[in-house]
RNA sequence: GGCGCUGUAGCUCAGUUGGUUAGAGCGCCGCCCUGUCACGGCGGAGGUCACGGGUUCGAGCCCCGUCAGCGUCGCCA
């Protein structure tokens, strides 16, 4: 006799003698028939309890989450009494051998609803809530996701080769995870916040292309969208162009989606970083829907209305943002969207409400008729939308805009998550000014190679130069990024002096690097992208614990084990460790 | 570290202006039921209103603190 999964079953199979595995979902009891809804990873198949049968005495007893195996016949329901919500649905398996292989407790949520029980009792309970077909479905797709990539890179002729765990700390980045030595008292392993150093050594090692499934740690705070241990697509190739790059990472987007959801993803669009900051305020844009942002300053060049003047005199910019409907808010819902403004960032928000009688507006002593009409042109906006006003220094106006085009997007329900719009963003700055202490910093990783004809201004006006990097954007979400490095050792020698890192500092932290430089380096570049992002937006999700199995809380904590936990004394003794008592925190 | 939301039966939630005995659905227990699939019917059990303090004649509800989960800002080169 076949043993068949519990969605594997057709109409087809009527007549045959099959033996089923798996849990009790639900139990429907006649008194002189009972029904079980039996469930394992595949699905849900109908098994029918007959009085005549000695099983029927075991059956009545069942309950949810008992685990079963069950052997007889499938047959073809009578006339009437399929069910179309299965695709087990045309059948079902008369038992006429009933083994209980466990009884479960009565669980402390129900696996069989599809509402999601409180997150702290999801995470302690896990193996319940990963029970539950969604989880089980979440889970199969990212699977299946990460086999694809094998699959499309293996075909490319990568290699994966594992990079260690325990590695060498560095300074910069991120908070780094260590693990402290035994054998060698006072010094610690890191783990990789990413494989990155690794993989370009295995460019200089001669392996070509290479890429892994890598996990990699850091120990900064938790989001929704953001976990301490996560696991990237490393990609990393030899003498190869962005171009290159980025199309061996497209295509593969493209062969993932396609073989994982059947959906044939159009070609990326591309934009530079100083595009996607003035029409959409940030450097991920979701492309689910339009209403680009616009500015508007010039307008208001002789305006009396103090706050945009203030912001204007100053070298401040006013950018615009269309509310599609919007004229139909009410004073009061106009003052909580000010409030929800501010709350992300802004000063303040002007509107101007196209209704049918005129415009109207928070500022309507300073923004008239005209001013409406010339800002709704520029937004594509028509009668009975709402025009959004931002005034601050020029770059605070379009972030917090386009953070508000992201909250009208949701409000109008554009942000579909059954729609899925990448794109490249390029061009990125070389370096960034750091906020707390005004130095000139690396926007990105310092291997990171200028972009091509720039290197003269390291030396003219650095802060002009751009970068060899570039990222991938799903519906908002940076997927990941990725760069041409530098090969050339004493080019990668004059960036850290750029940086202000003494010959010292370099060879304590990366000497290592640096030396296998100058062994014939090859030019080469690549890209990781976060696998658990790419999993959640293909499985509609809105939060990475859908797509890991055993996810931290925003505390990093694991509520199932509860980690972490003390060690012992012998533990820490051996360590070369001690911990100050609790006071003394 | 800051700000915000949430915490009431095993679960998901309701609970009016501070007022007498804190409710519903699901689950659970018992009985009945041969075509259900969120089966149905009858009956029943189940509450330290997260925890600690305060205001009040009286607190699930108001105030302060703590804890936990979530969201968000900082942070994530």
């Amino acid at each position: 006799m076949k043993r068949r999964s519990c969605g594997a079953l057709r109409a087809s199979d009527d007549g045959a003698r099959a033996e089923l595995c798996g849990w009790v979902h639900r139990r429907r009891d006649h008194g002189g028939l009972i029904f079980i809804d039996l469930r394992d990873r595949d699905g849900i198949t109908q098994i029918v309890f007959d009085p005549q049968h000695t099983a029927f005495g075991d059956a009545e007893h069942l309950r949810n989450e008992d685990v079963l195996r069950v052997r007889g016949r499938v047959r073809k329901r009578p006339e009437g009494t399929e069910n179309a919500k299965l695709a087990t649905g045309a059948v079902e398996v008369a038992v006429d051998e009933l083994e209980i292989l466990n009884r479960s407790q009565v669980p402390p949520f129900q696996v069989n609803l599809d509402e999601n029980p409180e997150e702290s009792l999801r995470l302690e309970y896990r193996y319940l809530d990963l029970r539950r077909p969604r989880m089980q479905r979440n889970l199969t797709i990212r699977h299946r996701i990460i086999k694809a990539m094998r699959d499309f890179f293996d075909e490319h002729e990568f290699i994966e080769i594992e990079t260690p765990m325990l590695i060498k700390g560095t300074p910069e980045g991120a908070r780094d995870y260590l693990v402290p030595s035994r054998l060698y008292p006072g010094t610690f392993y890191a783990l990789p916040q990413s494989p990155q150093l690794l993989k370009q050594i295995c460019m200089i090692a001669g392996f070509g292309r290479y890429m892994q499934i890598a996990r990699c740690m850091r120990d900064e705070d938790l989001r929704s969208d953001r976990q301490p241990e996560f696991t990237q697509l490393d990609v990393e190739m030899s003498f190869s162009s962005q171009e290159e790059v980025l199309e061996v990472m497209e295509s593969c987007m493209h062969f993932v989606w396609k073989r994982v959801l059947g959906v044939e993803l159009a070609p990326f669009p591309r934009m530079g970083f100083a595009y996607a900051m003035e029409r959409y305020g940030t450097d991920k844009p979701d492309l689910r829907f339009g209403l680009e942002l616009a500015r508007v300053g010039d307008l208001f060049a002789s305006t009396e209305f103090a706050v945009f003047a203030s912001a204007l005199s100053g070298g401040g910019e006013v950018v615009a943002v269309r509310y599609p409907g919007g004229a139909a808010l009410s004073r009061r819902e106009f003052d909580a969207l000010v409030d929800e403004a501010k709350h992300l960032g802004a000063k303040g928000m002007v509107w101007v409400a196209l209704g049918s009688d005129g415009a109207k507006s928070s500022a309507q002593r300073f923004v008239g008729e005209e001013h409406a009409k010339s800002i709704a042109q520029r937004l594509g906006a028509e009668r009975g939308d709402a025009l959004l006003l931002f005034a601050d220094e020029r770059d605070a106006a379009f972030a917090v805009a386009g953070k508000m085009r992201s909250e009208v997007g949701r409000r109008c329900g554009l942000r579909r998550n059954d729609a899925f719009a990448f794109c490249w963003v390029t061009d990125f700055p070389y370096l960034e000014i750091d906020e707390e202490t005004g130095k000139p910093t690396p926007a990105h990783h310092p291997f990171t190679a200028p972009a091509e004809g720039e290197w003269d201004l390291i030396e003219r006006d650095p802060l002009r130069m751009r970068a060899q990097h570039y990222d991938m954007v799903l519906n908002g979400y940076e997927l990941g990024s990725g760069s041409i490095r530098i090969h050339k050792p004493e080019l990668q020698r004059r960036i850290f002096e750029m940086l202000g890192m003494s010959r010292e500092q370099v060879e304590e932290q990366f000497g290592f690097f640096v030396r296998a430089l100058d062994y014939g380096a090859p030019p080469h570049g690549g890209m990781a992208l976060g696998i658990d992002r790419i999993a959640m937006i293909a499985c509609g999700e809105e939060n990475l614990h859908e797509v890991i199995a055993f996810p931290k809380t925003q505390t990093a904590r694991d509520l199932m084990m509860d980690a972490p936990s003390p060690a012992s004394e012998k533990q820490l003794r051996e360590l070369h460790l001690s911990v100050p008592k609790k006071k003394e925190r």
